[in-house]
DNA sequence: GTTCTAGAAC
DNA sequence: GTTCTAGAAC
């Protein structure tokens, strides 16, 4: 079973904001309660109104009786937002407009009303449901015998690395509590001694669950941040030392000097917790399975971690471009000769002529 | 993100 | 008949 609960985006803010802070109770409370009916869907949903109830404690005048309605459908990983009142409900700084409903995803910035009010939803696993994960202390890596196995790419990748220090967990500690829907997964993963290839006080490497190519490693901040639309200034160096971090993950493969990499990120990516792809241009894998697979990592649905530092340098944040999801949806096209594939094994078959084993 | 599978395409 | 895709479910 899941649940889903609303949680203000900074912490000291829920705490010493005490409108805030019953909202979030109020949401915590409201959301979290048993299905209504029994239908297809066993969990239901359950729909919160802000405004009556919390009209006294809200200081601000220009929060009405019902700003908003959220319905949290636990299934399918999102909350449904839709605007009651005048004022402008927004999510990731796009008015969402009286009378109109949005849907609100793990790493998506909800404003109630007019820029105020931050929250994110999270999904997590009811302790009382089959879901539920066992989350078990974690050790020390050294500590970690399968994490001695993979010491060696660890010592490789670190060695141009001076300030590899024991990992301060900050607030990904307390996301690790999240890992109810499937989108959540990473958190999960980085923080997992037998998937982490290499880590310093800044970052976490591991290994793509399901490689799209012979090598594919995932950068990972310890820092939550949901998305690239969260990136801001104060990021880039964050993000330059994301990019370091790849280029290491590369100069210590033995394949480097056969085959090309490429760093980047995709535009809108299914996973929560900003993750920086580090793969080689061979797609030579069974998990690369289909289109949509394909067109993620060859069209500009992948951008260039050099693009987003650009973007975050110049323009304090990262714009996506509008129609970038149907690029999801072009022909197939080999990468390296521009030849037009029909089927995805076709397409299988082809690389083989540019990446032979 | 993956898995499963109905039905489209061949 | 088989292969393959695409959308629902998870």
């Amino acid at each position: 079973m899941l649940k889903c609960r609303f949680a203000g985006l900074s912490a000291r803010r829920v705490i010493t904001n005490p409108s805030v802070c019953l909202i979030y109770r109020q949401l915590c409370w409201a959301v979290a309660q048993k299905p209504l009916s029994k239908t297809k869907n066993a969990l239901g949903s359950k729909t919160v109104f802000l405004g009556p109830s919390l009209e006294v404690t809200i200081k601000d005048k220009k929060f009405p009786w019902q700003q908003v309605e959220l319905k949290a459908e636990c299934n399918k990983g999102y909350v449904k937002v839709k605007q009651l009142g005048l004022n402008p409900t927004s999510v990731d700084s796009v008015v969402v407009g009286k009378g109109n409903e949005v849907k609100i995803k793990p790493g998506q910035q909800l404003h109630i009303v007019n820029q105020l009010y931050p929250y994110t939803v999270q999904f997590k696993a009811d302790p009382n449901g089959n879901h539920s994960s066992t989350k078990r202390p974690r050790e020390p890596a050294s500590e970690d015998r399968e994490s001695q196995r993979e010491a060696q790419t660890m010592n490789a990748a670190k060695q141009t690395e001076e300030n590899s220090v024991p990992v301060s967990h900050g607030e990904a500690k307390t996301m690790s509590e999240n890992v109810g829907h499937w989108s959540q997964g990473l958190k999960t993963s980085m923080e997992d001694p037998k998937m982490q290839v290499y880590k310093d006080d800044k970052v976490v490497v591991i290994k793509d669950k399901y490689p799209k190519a012979r090598h594919h490693w995932l950068v990972l901040p310890w820092q939550s941040i949901p998305s690239l639309k969260a990136l801001r200034e104060e990021h880039c160096d964050l993000v330059k030392h994301m990019q370091r971090v790849g280029d290491q993950m590369i100069q210590q493969c033995p394949d480097s000097h056969s085959l090309r990499f490429r760093t980047g990120y995709h535009a809108i990516p299914s996973m929560s917790h900003v993750h920086l792809h580090v793969i080689s241009q061979d797609f030579d894998s069974p998990c690369l399975k289909n289109k949509k697979h394909w067109n993620s990592f060859t069209t500009d649905y992948f951008i260039e971690s050099h693009d987003v530092i650009q973007m975050l340098e110049t323009d304090g944040k990262v714009t996506v471009k509008e129609g970038t999801s149907e690029l999801l949806k072009l022909p197939l096209r080999c990468h390296m000769c521009r030849k037009e594939l029909p089927t995805i094994p076709a397409l299988k078959e082809h690389l083989k002529s540019h990446f032979p084993r």
